[in-house]
DNA sequence: GTCCAGGGTCCCA
DNA sequence: TGGGACCCTGGA
């Protein structure tokens, strides 16, 4: 990956395969906002960062050293995503998919967002989980200042392990609060171990997972693809059980894409999500 | 204003 | 193994 650095901005040439809303608002994050025109603000890995598009060329507001050491690996860009979608289309739906979500890419989020993250995406819809994430952070989360800007990061699993459902209600989680507690005191204790669980089989991974409260199948297959970057992860939601449904009569086994059918799942998902009347 | 459904999971029969 | 309950609110 080349790129040339200038006035504190990164700019690096991606090809078809680097599309930030494609990127940002496929459903793995819930931190980015859209600027207007190609370019997004989130806050990720404790740090507020602007990404966007500049003719052929995407930048980010980054040092060299940041870069190197946090924004390559958080965007995979050492994969090549054109190679995994040759891989994964198996037959024309899945050619028509990934055509269609070419430029998406799978972000190397923190763990533990991304349990706590999609504990609350469960029976919710998208601006109430980033409205619910919000209020978690601008709550628990350490207050930041950077390029002029205010923001709250990510609250750490301790800080959110302290509390108790009654303090927590302000975020308004309903039915999830008790089960985000629970997440956060099997992390912060150490009982969960997500950075263990990163490099564990994706098996094992997913049974442990599951042994906190309010993570079944659907939310420990997202943490593992999306926070822990378990390729093989391969979450079904109801929009995934319609798109096998009607293209594979109900069964499609996840091994047909081997090492990346969960980046096979997420063209899928993308795919029946965005155009329900194409796909 | 009212109503439905939203990237599920738990619990109990 | 299946169905109801669950907290809340965006959008129609």
């Amino acid at each position: 990956m080349k790129y040339t650095v200038g006035d504190g901005v990164v700019r690096f040439h991606a090809g078809s395969d680097f599309d930030p809303k494609k990127i940002f608002e496929c459903g793995q994050c819930f931190r980015w906002e859209s600027l207007g025109r190609d370019s997004y603000q989130g806050v990720a890995l404790g740090r507020l960062l602007k990404v966007w598009r500049d003719g052929d060329d995407i930048c980010v507001n980054a040092t060299a050293e940041q870069f190197e050491s946090i924004w390559r690996e958080y965007f995979d860009l050492d994969l090549d995503y054109a190679r995994v979608r040759e891989r994964v289309s198996i037959d024309g739906y899945m050619k028509r998919a990934c055509d269609y979500g070419a430029g998406i890419r799978i972000l190397r989020q923190d763990g533990w967002e991304a349990l706590c993250s999609f504990i609350i995406s469960q029976c919710n819809n998208i601006p109430r989980i980033k409205g619910i994430v919000e209020r978690l952070c601008a709550f628990a989360g350490e207050g930041k200042y950077q390029d002029g800007q205010e923001f709250f990061a990510f609250p750490s699993a301790g800080a959110v392990a302290r509390l108790d459902e009654q303090e927590l209600r302000v975020i308004r989680a309903g039915f999830r609060t008790p089960y985000i507690i629970d997440a956060a005191r099997k992390v912060d204790s150490g009982e969960l171990d997500l950075e263990k669980l990163a490099r564990a089989a994706t098996q094992e991974a997913l049974a442990a997972l599951k042994g906190v409260k309010g993570v079944g199948d659907k939310v420990a297959g997202c943490v593992m693809l999306f926070g822990m970057h378990h390729t093989q992860a391969f979450p079904v939601d109801v929009w995934m059980k319609r798109a096998i449904s009607e293209h594979y009569g109900g069964k499609l086994s996840p091994d047909v894409f081997g090492p990346y059918a969960g980046i096979a799942q997420q063209y899928m998902f993308y795919y029946a999500r965005s155009s329900p009347q194409i796909a």
